[in-house]
RNA sequence: GCGAUCGUAGCUCAGUUGGUUAGAGCGCCGGUUUGUGGUACCGGAGGUCGGGGGUUCGAGACCCCUCGAUCGCCCCA
């Protein structure tokens, strides 16, 4: 026999109670974008590797090792797409979607990073995202958040926070970057190993390092609000009385940043209060939303300088969080116990699915079990093609439901 | 890339300081019972103990390598 080849590190397959979950976030997600008037979008799963290399920046880590990047047989490099937003912009920009700005999408499916798998990180996974491209106002990041929070909500999610920082402008946030750099250099030596690579490569994410060597020094670190413009600051205040006004309930975060340089102005997470169920169910991994406004994205694909917000979150994070899902329950098991009765019940079946009731057949194996197992799954009513002799050949079993009533009164009448 | 823990039946797991022929439950298949909401009885199939090498009279167990999984670090678009 030969041997059963081994599924790729880092990708799963959903099953069950999990894949039940799996589309109630979807499902979920798909009716709440209609209530906020978000059109789908389809984009490719892959891309010329340069749509991600020059969006996220060439000489970063993620781009060098982080990508799922291959070579087709024409030899050129193209990539599995690590997140929507790039795609989204390239297609925004090739299908002259400037016509519709603002325009608000949304879209879902599954993502590539060659990473590391462990607790809620895969290699192929899966995320739902929505984008605002084309609206530079505060109001367009207010109705963003407020659908991720009504999202969240209809998850049935709780214990979760909205967490709110602002980058600035673009002035804002280098000057803010430049003293933060002088702030950690002059301890330097007291810093963890990491945070002073950190320090070259990428000083902002000192503020969320997890070790405790940094901490104190994080504490006392300069803060964005010092080297806020008087736009800036405007902006996000702005952001901030809108959330209010639309009942989103939010925390700042000081020191919330982005990774990449393009990243202005609103930056946010929603990460479960520490010590929730919630927080226990993800273990390191934390955030379950997360985005911002970005506004150089547009012009680093070649195109005009376009004002931009969105967000994206893991399908298989909230999935962890929605509780269990159980399939829902068949309307009718029709069981033949009696072959000769085959014919007959396939057409019951036929009949039943054709009036829009959930049924199922049984009519495999040892004829005698077959009863015993239909009792095992759950269902309204067991319709069974009994041997007895004389009365009914047909036997029906409700559980009392209003869906049983209807199974029993539609047998009846057929 | 680094670290820790773990790989025994389709699934969940036992398996004593290394000692006969490898165990249970569930599931699966077959038979008996007969009959109405998950719960009866009997039997059966199914394992090169992740893979390779080593130590030993003897390895599922100990050592090395390797593959894989899980969790964490780095990174996090």
């Amino acid at each position: 026999m030969p041997k059963t080849p081994q599924a790729i590190r880092g990708t799963q397959d959903i099953f069950g109670a999990d894949a039940e979950a799996f589309a109630f976030v979807v499902e979920t997600f798909e009716r709440v974008r209609r209530l906020y008037r978000f059109r789908r979008a389809e984009m490719p799963v892959f891309e010329k590797t340069e749509v991600f290399a020059r969006s996220i920046g060439e000489t970063t880590d993620i781009v060098s090792k982080e990508m799922y990047s291959f070579e087709d047989r024409g030899g050129e490099s193209l990539t599995l797409r690590p997140e929507f937003t790039a795609g989204i912009a390239r297609a925004f920009l090739s299908n002259g979607w400037q016509q519709h700005a603002p325009l608000k999408l949304a879209t879902h499916g599954p993502l590539f990073r060659y990473e590391r798998p462990q607790k809620g990180r895969y290699r192929q996974f899966h995320q739902i995202d929505a984008e605002i491209i084309g609206a530079a106002e505060p109001q367009a990041d207010v109705e963003l958040l407020a659908m991720a929070d009504q999202l969240l909500k209809e998850l049935g999610i709780e214990g979760v926070t909205l967490h709110l920082n602002t980058l600035g402008d673009g002035d804002s946030r280098e000057a803010w970057r430049a003293a933060l750099v002088e702030h950690f250099r002059a301890v330097k030596d007291e810093l963890s190993e990491d945070s002073q690579e950190r320090l070259e490569k990428n000083p902002l994410r000192i503020l969320d390092s997890k070790d405790r060597r940094d901490r104190q020094f994080v504490a006392d670190a300069p803060k964005i609000d010092q080297f806020l413009s008087d736009d800036a600051r405007a902006f996000f205040d702005a952001v901030t009385a809108g959330l209010d006004a639309a009942g989103v309930k939010w925390t700042r975060a000081e020191s919330l940043v982005r990774g990449l340089d393009y990243y202005r102005h609103t930056a946010f997470e929603f990460i479960p209060d520490e010590g929730s169920e919630a927080a226990g169910r993800l273990g390191s991994q934390s955030t379950i939303l997360g985005g911002g406004r970005y506004d150089g994205l547009m012009e680093s694909l070649g195109g005009a300088p376009t004002p931009a917000v969105g967000w994206a979150a893991g399908i298989e994070r909230l999935a962890m969080l929605v509780g269990e899902k159980i399939e829902p329950m068949t309307d009718a098991i029709v069981v033949v116990e009696n072959d000769e009765k085959l014919a007959e019940a396939v057409k019951m079946v036929a009949a039943m699915r054709k009036a829009h009731f959930s049924a199922e057949l049984f009519a495999a194996g040892s004829p005698r079990k077959r009863f015993d197992k239909a009792k095992k799954l759950p269902s309204h009513a067991l319709v069974s093609f009994t041997v007895t002799e004389g009365g009914s050949p047909v036997r029906i079993m409700g559980n009392g439901s209003e869906r049983a009533t209807a199974v029993e009164n539609f047998v009846l009448s057929i």
